[in-house]
DNA sequence: GATTGAAAATGAATCGATTCATTGACGGGT
DNA sequence: ACCCGTCAATGAATCGATTCATTTTCAATC
């Protein structure tokens, strides 16, 4: 293996002169530059990076804590901050915490020995453990971990869009399928949804929102959704929106086996956007969330290490495909 | 920060017996072991990985190299390799390459600076580069990267027992829709399919097979799928194998879009058994592809280090669920 | 009690890049 | 011609665990 004392001999020069040139940063004259760039390629010099990160207790990698990347979100987030990494030169270290709190922070303290350059954590639940101490940059993402800062889509916003699109569409019977209401993600989504209802209530809209609690899971979709629909019911909404994709997803494949029609009986949405989402059929519409610009934010806070910043939210932006319509005669 | 140091000099013995108890593998007599442990707790001493790194020149960590995180199988194998490399202490490091030889090039050579412990690949092609040159040890999972060790299904098993179920069902026209050529996995699944239809032809089984090739995604499925099961065609076959769960879909998709039924008007199959396999409507009947055996598989060839072994296959298991059915008069 | 050999414990040297106190070079001002 | 300030370059010290040549310990044997 090559070192940098080699290179120092062959070029002619200190160590000291090829470490400032390898970090770029600092003042190195031109001539003597050429000759360790030449020396560097000449031996194919290549730093050694647990050298290097013995000396400065960092390097180039971030970490990333999911709860289950075989989510289709999380591993479109995955994908995302893998990429945005790489742009600024460093490489990821994952781990899945299975949801459970207790992984969470053995995977997290695991990945804090490691000497990373900061860690990016969608969290698996909300409930507080003793607080990490540390110096590494932490950002939360999409759901906040302990006290670090937050970046995430604007939940309540996205659901509060959804209200507002399926008022316009004329719907006044809705059922809202929440998340587990232990978790701020699903309580933000459900309370945008039902506050935006709310208000326009105030203004007579005339609205009745019957709230349904589930996971997040298709599973969870698909038992409520024929609980919801079940043709013994008196209430039956013209439009159901759910907390996530996959419940919406679990909704459709109820409501196919119940025979009903998308959205001519029932208008579904859903909120995430997954890739899934546009190869249902129907097409669902749902809330897209900005995962390129999620990702991105996440970074950003991370090698900004500004501490004032405590959170970040993103717009979601509504897509509107095959799985709304108009209140039709038959359903309303 | 508390050094090997500290923890030496408050336990009155030498810091090469502090390294040989944290190491476990060496005689240390059990009372200075308790010593050294007990001061360990006490000061909460943990290893300072870099430094280790730096001497050993090795980490507990595997690198773990895919074409795209987001799709649903590659994230399954992720999951797995992550859990088992867990179960051994070791981290994982993700790596994208898009499908890009080019990129996947990279990523090995970033993750190799790393001195990581191995490395996956589940390889975005099969044409080769230069050789890769490293004492790292390289294991190929699905799909072979370079000269690497390969753990994979047994891909023309698993078609194999595709072709045999549709011919026992009865079906005698069948479609077969390959994924790209110019990759391993499809090749062996095509031949896998075709050789034991030609098999059973020598026995007069006279099934007929028409080959499509298309991608492995959803989209491509839909396309071929339409284009095979169009009014107009005068071919038109009872049973639909897939190279990929992905494929299969977007046949299910364009099946639905033409009014066809699943399975009377046509049996359709996949293969991988990704989640999204049974919740599709009907649920597709597929092979499934053994990630956790795979995972298993590979990390057991990268810590033995058994430069002999050159390829271990696991056979997949046929899942028979809704979208397979036998050959009926209406579509018969 | 002396001798011996194996087992246990020691601690200095090592891994390779970074850093910083120090030296050297150079140009401008008087 | 001399001094001074600035900028470049040097290289020894450092990061913290591991390793191995060496020393110490201790029980077994005569």
């Amino acid at each position: 293996m090559t070192t940098i004392r080699d290179v120092a001999e062959l070029a002619s020069v200190s160590v000291g002169t090829v470490s400032r040139v390898m970090s770029k940063n600092t003042t190195v004259k031109a001539a003597l530059k050429e000759r360790v760039l030449t020396a560097v390629k000449e031996l194919d010099y290549k730093p050694n990076l647990s050298a290097r990160a013995l000396r400065t207790n960092r390097i180039d990698v971030i970490g990333l804590v999911v709860p289950d990347i075989t989510n289709p979100f999380f591993s479109q987030l995955a994908l995302c901050i893998e990429t945005e990494a790489a742009k600024r030169g460093h490489s990821v270290m994952l781990a899945n915490s299975h949801g459970d709190a207790e992984t969470e922070r053995r995977q997290i303290s695991t990945l804090l020995d490691h000497a990373l350059r900061g860690i990016v954590v969608v969290a698996a639940s909300d409930t507080a453990g003793p607080r990490f101490e540390t110096e590494v940059s932490i950002v939360s993402l999409d759901r906040r971990f302990d006290r670090f800062p937050l970046v995430s889509t604007d939940h309540r916003d996205g659901s509060a869009k959804v209200a507002n699109y399926l008022f316009e569409l004329g719907h006044r019977r809705i059922a809202y399928i929440a998340g587990p209401q232990n978790t701020e993600v699903a309580r933000a989504r459900k309370e945008g949804f039902v506050s935006r209802v709310e208000q326009l209530n105030r203004q007579d809209a005339g609205v009745e929102v019957r709230v349904f609690e589930g996971r997040f899971d298709y599973d969870s979709g698909e038992q409520l959704g024929r609980k919801i629909l079940a043709s013994s019911n008196r209430w039956k909404p013209t439009a159901i929106a759910a907390a996530s994709d996959q419940l919406a997803i679990g909704v459709l494949r109820a409501m196919r086996d119940l025979d009903l029609n998308v959205p001519a009986d029932c208008s579904v949405v859903g909120f995430d956007d997954i890739e899934l989402a546009s190869l249902v059929v129907p097409r669902l519409t749902t809330i897209r969330q900005p995962t390129e610009l999620l990702a991105r934010a996440a970074l950003e806070h991370m090698f900004s290490d500004n501490e004032k910043i405590r959170e970040t939210t993103i717009k979601g932006e509504l897509v509107v495909r095959g799985s709304t319509g108009k209140l039709s005669r038959r359903a309303g």
